[in-house]
DNA sequence: TTAAGTGCAAAGGCTTTGCAGCATA
DNA sequence: TATGCTGCAAAGCCTTTGCACTTAA
């Protein structure tokens, strides 16, 4: 456990919800200018192999990581205000259960992303 | 509509399920050895602007790009030999439903991805 | 004919890696 | 002290873009 690492974990533990390395690298080299993007892209490397973070695939350009979730943990993205809510619900695991079974698939990760409108930005949207 | 686009379009007719750019480019390419990656990538970036097409980055490295599905669509992906298997089923529609009455949320669109072991790669875990 | 599409090559982003020096245990 | 980690810089991929030429309508 290097300074470095102990650093970049304590920037996933402040941050609400995923960040990208990007992110990751400006918080984390604001508080140590030495902190080297290898360094970044090394421990984000380790810390998904160790299964302390999960790595996301939210937008095109690039990855997103966060602190592991439940696996019943999905995110409900507004395409409007860009607001994100984290949901979890039993139906999740309803639903791993049947792929386990009709597919005979072995499920070790779940990501379930649903884009829309927040309540606040649908009902603007009926308005106009 | 040009010829380069109509046949890029008969590739992803003719893909089970989604395929990346590169695997795009090798199929368009076999069978017209002038298309260039540069149409490849404004064909898919048009294709999906007219919403023909979903982009979903199904695996870290890049981008897979298949004609668009419905909404109780999923992805299986399995992290040992890479195969990427569609399924559908109702419980997905039921959790849109579910994200909807109970967040108000208004889902445009939904991006389910399970990761794993298909029942191939699993298999042989097993046996080592 | 002419606006739009194409190929080529170069550039742009994100991520990885070789290597020498440094720090943790 | 010895293994492992770091920073730097360069390289590796995937994707986009400028430019001159070609093509579909």
């Amino acid at each position: 456990m290097t300074t470095q690492r102990r650093l970049l974990l304590e920037v996933f533990q402040k941050a609400q919800g995923p960040i990208d390395a990007k992110e990751l690298y400006r918080q984390a080299s604001a508080r140590d200018q030495s902190v080297s993007w290898a360094t970044v892209y090394r421990s984000l490397n380790l810390f998904k192999q160790l299964g302390l973070i999960d790595e996301r695939r939210l937008t095109k350009a690039r990855c997103s990581y966060e602190i592991k979730q439940s696996m019943e943990h999905m995110h409900l993205v507004c395409q409007c205000c860009g607001k994100i809510i984290d949901f979890e619900n039993y139906l999740v695991r309803k639903l791993v259960e049947l792929v386990r079974h009709e597919h005979h698939f072995n499920v070790t990760k779940v990501d379930l992303y649903l884009e829309g409108y927040c309540a606040k930005c649908d009902g603007e949207k009926e308005v106009h």
